[in-house]
This record gives structure tokens, C-alpha cells and sequence, in this order.
DNA sequence: GTGGTCTAGACCACC
DNA sequence: GTGGTCTAGACCACA
């Protein structure tokens, strides 16, 4: 049982995202991906607590909602374990509605600046090649 | 001298966003837009809290944050006024800044989520014309 | 868990300097000595307030204003901490820093009252012993 | 009449310091070093306020508070001019006197950040040096 | 438990 | 008139 938390989840510090919500949406990012099927078992929440050096509650609190939201199912005994019903394989749709609430921030952002789509459709492959040389 | 702070700021009440968060934002925008030109004067806080039926504390801390960070100038006695070393003008690169760290983090969340450039950059394109036609 | 705040505060109620720059100020003089150092968290914002009997948002003002300088950093949930870059251990050359600024003041206004440096230095031994005696 | 005003006060706009204090600290600054005798008169309140280009209230303040401390008479009719009373001549002493504050509070801050005698002493001849070769 | 934000209302210094 | 500071007390997000 080493390290595997660590596999699905990094949290960033102090990102000032919370990290209940970097723990939710990795979840769903992995749902969405096909890194995480159905049926199968998250890591505890003290192992995950444990190894990302975070409090228990934390985890629990990002466990909670996502069974709230019908990712999670809650197998007594055994931990949580992602949802039958859920997102089946590589669900394209799914994972571009993740990016659908940023791409508006974006639209909004870019009109308060008058910036152009075409201007920000340029910077936009600009930052992405930055990034990709990076690596 | 009616509605002046309303021309200058739109608070949306509860976007999660802190008030005088957008209040600094905004007046961000209006100097890089030029909206907003050096040595020229913001309504006083009072206006502004009156206006927009907020704290005149509010109001102040945005005031405050933005003269620490340069951006205006406390006149004594006379009110708030943008800093004459302010981006003159408009200036299109201080504008581009703005938009520089949301891009990142819509690079990020993309690959995150395996969508490439092509993909998101449709994305954009159709919300962007989405919202367009809205208005 | 007594007294821990006193221990790194001492507020002049009416001394002209506003409360929040006080502490402010005792923060950073701390950090150039080595009192505090980087990791060590400071007492919360309601135990400092109650020892002092100031409002907890005289020293949250405080605090934040110190995050915004890079000073302390925010740990969620658990307080303020100093940062982990902040002048580490016993810097020498930053305390001397703090004292530039009022030694230009002195110089100026010794110009302007046309006294020599002799003389300046010789008053201030003066005033040093004096004071020395007091205690 | 050109300039007279000027020949007497600097103001430095955005000091920190409030204008009406720069007003009195240097009418005593010049009553101490003689270079405004008693019966001189000062420049009149609109003089001041035009070369300077400050609201006439401050200058007026200024003359005020230093009327009620001894140093200015009322001359109805013909403006302000130092009291006969005044320091006469160049008054070492009163010269002295106005250090003193100011050199205290170097003390305090210098014990504050546990810098000895000798080691400000060398700051201050450094910082002297320093500013007489700017000019 | 922690700090962050906001309100309502007061007083002050400055111009 | 301007902003700056402080208080008292409330609610929220996060760990």
C-alpha cells in the first residue's frame, strides 16, 4: 500500500485553490480520463491523509461531496469506490464540460480588455507551446 | 456628478469574488484600457459606497490595496487619482498581462484532461460566439 | 498558552504610529533578529487581539498586510507562519536597513538646522547614556 | 514681490509628512538659525499659498498654530511677522532642542534591533558622507 | 480551531 | 470635502 495516493492525487500547497477541491477535481479529472473505472477503490482517507501530509477531515470533506454529486459510492466496509453509473471510459463530453466554466472566465476577461478572439486565440497556442518546451 | 461610480464599477454581489477584489480589478482594467487616464481622479469612497450600496470600508480597502501596489495616488484632502507613472494610455501589452495567468491555467486544466490545443481552441471559439449572440 | 502574545507585542496606545503599523513594524524587527523565525507560526489574530485588547480586525489588517509583503505566509486553517524565504537566522545587514531611512531623516533635518556631524553624534552619546541610566 | 515665498518654504508634496507641519517645522528652522529675524515679516497667507500652489487654509493653519505657540504675531493689517519675544539671533540651544526628538527616537529603534552606539554612530557618518557627495 | 470579508457607525487628520 | 483608523459584531471558508 505505498505510494498510492501519491498516484492519483498531488496538491499543491498553497495554490489558493482548497485542497478539498484539488482532491474533487483530480477525482473527476481521473473519472473523466479512464484512470479511474467504476467499481474500483480509492485509496483510505487516513491513507491519503497520511500520505499527502494533509488533515483526515480534508479528504473526508472532498469524499463526502463527491459522493454527494454521484461520483463516489460508499461500499460499507470497504472504503468509497467510483460509481457504477458513472461517466463510463474515456468520456470525451464529460471532459470538455470541465473546461467549459474556464473558457468563459476567459471570454469575460478577454472583452473587459477588448481583446479580440483572434488575438487570444494567438496567445492562447503562444502559452501552450511555452509550456510544452518546458517539459 | 450622478451615477459617476457606476460608470466605473459593476459589482456582481455574490460571484464568490470578494468585493473589493472587483473593485481593485476594475480599476485595473480602466488604466490599462485607458479608461481611466493618470492624474485623473476616482469618485471618492463615500461615492462609491453610496452608488453601489456597499461599505465605505470596502471601498477604502480597494483604494488602500491599489495605492500600496502604485497604481493610484492619495492626493490629501482632494480624493483618490491615478499615479502618473501609470501605464499611459492604452496600453495593449499591460492588457495582455492581464489575460497571461488565466491562460496558464486553462493550459493546465487541458492537459490535465488530455484535450489538445486544436480542441480547446474550438471550444473558445464556439463560446465565445455563444456569448456574442447573447448580447 | 499565556501571555504569548505579549511576549512579542507591546502596543503604544496614542503614539500618532496606528496600531496595525506597530505591529507591523514589531513583526519584521523580530523576523531581522532572529526572534521569530521562518516555519514558527505567530499567536492567531483573536489571541493577539484579546492580549491587547484591540479588535481582531486591527490585527488581521496587520497580518494580511505582511502576507501582501511577503513577510508571513498563509497556512490555512492554522494561522500565520513566517515565511520560509524570510530573512533567515540573524541578518545583520537587514536590521541595519531598518535604521537607514530615520538616519536620513536625521541628516536632513541637521542640515537644515546647519549642525555638524560632530556635534549630531555627540548629542546623540548623550542621549544614549541618558537613557541607559533610566533603566 | 516674486519668489519671496519661495525663498523660504520647500514643501515636498507626498513626504508622509502633512504640509501645515513642513510650514511650521521650517518657520522655527529659520527663527532658530536666525535666518528670519524678529519684526521680519512672512510672506502673506494668498503669497504662500499661490507660489506653493496649496489651499490657502493650509498656510493659514500653519500661521495660526504658530501664533498660538508664540513664534508669529498678528500685525492687523499688514500680515504676520515673527514675535519680538522669539529666540533672538541664532540660538544654538533652540537649535539643539529640535534634535533631540528625533535622535531619541533613533535610540529606541536602534535598541529595538539590538544595533550598539557605535555601530549607528558609523551608519549615520556613512549616511552624512554619502548625502554631501549628492550634492 | 484558523483567517477573510463585510457591515454599521464613530472619530481623526488633512485640505 | 477627502481618506485613515478603529471598534463591535456577524458570517463564511478552510483544516
Amino acid at each position: 500500500m505505498t505510494d498510492k495516493a501519491r498516484a492519483y492525487f498531488q496538491i499543491a500547497a498553497s495554490s489558493g485553490v482548497p485542497i478539498y477541491r484539488q482532491l474533487i477535481d483530480q477525482v473527476k479529472t481521473h473519472v473523466a480520463t479512464g484512470a479511474l473505472k467504476p467499481g474500483e477503490f480509492l485509496p483510505s482517507v487516513r491513507q491519503v491523509a497520511a500520505e499527502l501530509e494533509v488533515n483526515p477531515m480534508t479528504v473526508s470533506k472532498a469524499y463526502s461531496l463527491l459522493e454527494k454529486e454521484g461520483v463516489l459510492e460508499f461500499a460499507r466496509g470497504q472504503g468509497m469506490k467510483i460509481r457504477e453509473g458513472s461517466a463510463s471510459g474515456d468520456d470525451l463530453t464529460k471532459r470538455e464540460d470541465q473546461m467549459v466554466p474556464l473558457l468563459k472566465e476567459v471570454v469575460v476577461k478577454a472583452s473587459q480588455l477588448s481583446l479580440g478572439p483572434e488575438k487570444v486565440t494567438r496567445m492562447l497556442g503562444n502559452i501552450w507551446k511555452r509550456e510544452a518546451d518546458h517539459e
